[in-house]
DNA sequence: TTGTATGCGTTATCAT
DNA sequence: ATGATAACGCATACAA
């Protein structure tokens, strides 16, 4: 079942079927009507690969993520997928997992099935050694690339992201402000977003006055029980806090368990401040004051300027969101 | 850059080129070693087009799904790219929403692209009428269909599933034996996988020789706090329960909530039992006992199925995994 | 408005 | 073991 098929028993050329196909203006309507006839009796849908094959392209976007089962990074996907289909491409989905060599290797093979472009989802994408990045500006060579939640200067690669620093810096003043005078941010990755949430956090310290010693800030693992003792251990050492700015919600959560085993009232006492607003923020006890990081408006933003992008159009290199506090129970700022 | 630049630098005919690229075995050991190391030098990569054009496929496997962003589906979108990737398969990711109308659409559209073969996660894609089924019953026509959570008996779809209607049997017998004599449950979909579960409550009460009157199952919406309210109206109303088995974590959640708003002590006085063992089981305070459904070894079972189908194995037609009750806080089974 | 002929980059068949 | 050449199904430049 082919154009042939179409052309042959619609009695034009196969030329005139393609046309109809690519809605050309330049077939009679009484023609195009006859041909559609036949291509709906028939069940016709033309090929994909030997359209591919002439137009070099599939109308697929390559998206990748290290683990689409984060919340965070599976809303993204999500609103990356259905807008990407509102604008009539394909999603080629890619887990890479957090280890560069298999991030460099999926971006090749995403190359290599000749997508239209590239979406790198989550600021891990982003490597501390300059030169670990240079993968992603070889993709851009060939095709644009879109970081959300990462920034790298560079022609034919698009930034969207949300003011990480500005967030937890503003968040952060919110809690001094409101009396706690010890805040402790955890963080569990040394991501671009996370690095500029720790730059938020220690300037608003600073900012405010207070004393920024090395352990007002803490990498831990992204897990609610392990928070839960790392604090707790922490407690136990002495280190004096009254306040956890988790850079996930899963790490304020843990918070929240920690103040619980240690009897410490939310929020007079204890106050916790979550990131990302997820599903975890109301299943918290007491509910978490989280930050919205607009998940949604960043992958819109990302699909509507990628699709300025592939039509030609000039597009700046860097979007900022901005985020938004949302207030629950676990912090009254 | 195509194979005749690298047949012709390496001297060689594309016909032998080829033979390098797909493995033959009928090439002289030196000739491929140039060919090889003509192709690392030139960077050439096989246009996946003109291959998918001869070949009449991209090794490309369609994954529908209705909302990424549901932890479950997340989880199980997350294991199939993966194990998929191990075996040398793409993914074409689809959400497809709740709506029937876009969920053939997308299917029509998959097979458009001539995937190899397509999975549907999550048993939402089972229709109550026979007849809203048969788009899938088309498209196993043409390829594979894969169907996880979800069981419908046609040749060239094959089911994996986990024995809901056994876990949450088996859940509310034990629930019933550790003295909660008026356990209600709650629902939040009419998928198959739905209403199994819930056959798997009316029948564990009836062989509990408990009343099983209409109200102790309740339809309602999957959000924590719209389920908290329904529990606390449904109390007002008088309807006396003494635990709540959810179809879902979120539904647990909320129910969980509204024992702590009823200043009711969990487990001793009130009992909660989930159902996905996922996150918010350990977010929850006390942590949920849920029912785990092997999201990892569900979609496992699906990938290696999968990949015997298209190897023209005979395989079955369904595939039942069991669950298991991951006993914490909420009731002490 | 319509038809003819060619190219797109492979794989596969057939010779050699 | 290797090479020449015909599909594969479509888009498009050009001709009519």
């Amino acid at each position: 079942m082919n154009i042939y098929d179409v052309s042959e028993k619609a009695g034009v050329s196969i030329a005139t079927v393609s046309r109809v196909i690519n809605g050309s203006a330049n077939v009679s309507s009484k023609t195009r009507e006859k041909v559609l006839a036949v291509m709906e009796e028939l069940g016709y849908t033309p090929n994909v690969f030997a359209r591919g094959l002439g137009l070099n392209t599939m109308n697929t976007i390559g998206i990748m993520c290290a683990d689409s089962s984060d919340p965070f990074l599976a809303n993204a996907v999500y609103y990356l997928e259905q807008n990407l289909r509102k604008n009539g491409y394909d999603s080629f989905l890619c887990c890479t997992g957090y280890e560069l060599s298999t991030k460099q290797n999926y971006l090749k093979l995403l190359l290599s099935k000749r997508v239209d472009a590239i979406i790198l989802v989550g600021s891990n994408f982003l490597e501390a050694a300059k030169k670990d990045n240079q993968y992603m500006i070889d993709a851009a060579n060939e095709v644009p690339v879109m970081l959300i939640n990462g920034y790298l200067a560079h022609p034919n690669i698009y930034c969207t992201l949300c003011d990480d620093y500005q967030a937890v810096y503003d968040g952060t003043i919110r809690l001094i402000e409101a009396g706690y005078r010890r805040p402790l941010f955890l963080y569990c990755s040394r991501s671009y977003s996370a690095l500029q949430k720790l730059s938020g956090f220690r300037d608003a310290l600073s900012a405010s006055g207070l004393p920024a010693p090395e352990e007002s800030v803490c990498l831990c693992a992204n897990d609610i029980a392990q928070t839960k003792e790392l604090l707790c251990s922490l407690k136990g050492r002495g280190l004096v806090f009254d306040a956890v700015f988790g850079a996930e919600d899963s790490l304020a959560v843990g918070a929240v368990k920690y103040a619980r085993e240690q009897g410490l009232r939310i929020p007079e006492e204890f106050a916790v401040v979550g990131y990302n607003n997820s599903m975890l923020a109301v299943c918290s006890e007491p509910e978490l004051t989280s930050i919205d990081n607009h998940v949604e408006t960043l992958s819109i933003t990302t699909v509507s300027t990628l699709m300025r992008v592939l039509g030609g159009n000039d597009v700046p290199n860097k979007t900022t969101i901005s985020n938004e506090l949302v207030v629950r129970g676990t912090a009254r700022l």
